[in-house]
DNA sequence: CGCGTTTGAGTACGGCGTAAGCTTACGCCG
DNA sequence: CGGCGTAAGCTTACGCCGTACTCAAACGCG
């Protein structure tokens, strides 16, 4: 068999697992960047050649996605619902940003790759008990969270995309020159507390849209 | 030199330019998918060698960077301040969403390429104008504006990377079994009315939540 | 008519994902 | 203890990719 082969009976030990090549992948990828995600170099970086991989996974495609599902998982393992469906809510907002901003190569997987159902699920479980507390039904649940979900996955994909000297979009409607600037790797402190301010506003807004239902726009 | 030849004098006259590669990029994009756009395929699609391209952008990450800044130019050309900027912002999301939805194997690539100044100040301008006659200062109003412009593409990255079958997340939360059902090319009505419904209020509890500001969380 | 200039074509290189077949290293059973 | 079945890892090879480099072609102009 090709993978999820149980371990019934002999054959040659394996030298990696497949969260060994979750790691490797994720580790090269906050490294290295995304063009290192190659086969053969997550095979070198686990002493292994490129074709051993298909012994655990698919192809290329499968170990992306194990990455998205993996840091999806970890990033929001600890999700409590607490008292309030507005406090979890952005709980979680704040926890998937935490590590969106941690692995920013990421970012463009996690936007390309949706986060499979079973790992998915129960995370959305936890948040879903504040909203049935709360009387809200589960579609609406459902649609509050995932609105706090793109919205985030999308100002990241903002804040990863820009260019390293400045604030991008808002930088060039004021406009105009001052054509020095430092432009380190990284982003420098005063795009880094627009993107902040930014996130905290849109943040902000659709939690107390959502709990102004019916109020005419 | 590479490109940006003024036509000044002589030379052998060209048989494609900028945008006729940009057109027939988006037309392979749009009925072959993301991986037809290659070089060579693009350069085929225009009865021409793939390195004649480079005479007129510097690779192809720049073809797929021009694609972004047509679609989105083209997409928002006719957008106008209107009398309120509330009804902005929303024929803003709504033209924004109408494109992308027309362009689906667009949609990572407005993910991950971002849309340069020059193309993106033309139409933030004309929101800009809604909200000052409003009194809302311009960061503010940046804020609003791309927090729209966000949440509607990372919208869209849920709804054109969810499986063709079902709306994918709460799907698997109703859970269970009905395990038949229809997988046709496209998304079935049941999805694209999920996302319709999910992307309405999403888009109307940020435009709800901005225009209530200062309202306690 | 040549000459400068610009565009397009041809060739080649290194790297990619992965299909196919082979070798290696185990547990097990006779 | 020897061979066998089995699963993991390796080697090779193929087609495709982006693109650097070099040359041929096609124009305006003197």
């Amino acid at each position: 068999m090709n993978q999820a082969s149980r371990p019934g009976r002999g054959g040659r030990p394996a030298q990696i697992s497949v969260e060994q090549i979750t790691a490797a992948a994720v580790d090269l990828l906050d490294r290295e960047g995304l063009e290192a995600l190659t086969m053969r170099r997550i095979g070198a970086h686990l002493g292994v050649a490129a074709m051993s991989l298909y012994r655990h996974l698919p192809g290329r495609d499968a170990i992306l996605s194990a990455v998205v599902n993996h840091l999806f998982a970890t990033a929001l393992a600890d999700l409590d619902a607490g008292p309030t469906w507005t406090g979890a809510l952005t709980r979680f907002a704040v926890a998937y940003r935490r590590m969106l901003l941690a692995h920013p190569n990421a970012v463009p997987l996690l936007a390309t790759h949706p986060v499979d159902p079973e790992t998915a699920v129960p995370v959305l479980a936890v948040l879903l008990e504040g909203f049935a507390a709360a009387g809200v039904d589960q579609d609406e649940a459902l649609i509050r969270i995932q609105s706090v979900g793109v919205f985030t996955l999308g100002h990241a994909l903002a804040q990863v995309g820009a260019r390293p000297g400045a604030a991008d979009v808002e930088g060039a409607v004021d406009a105009v020159a001052d054509a020095g600037g430092s432009r380190d790797a990284g982003q420098d402190p005063e795009a880094l507390d627009y993107y902040q301010r930014w996130f905290d506003a849109g943040l902000r807004a659709l939690v107390i849209g959502f709990d102004h239902r019916g109020a005419p726009v």
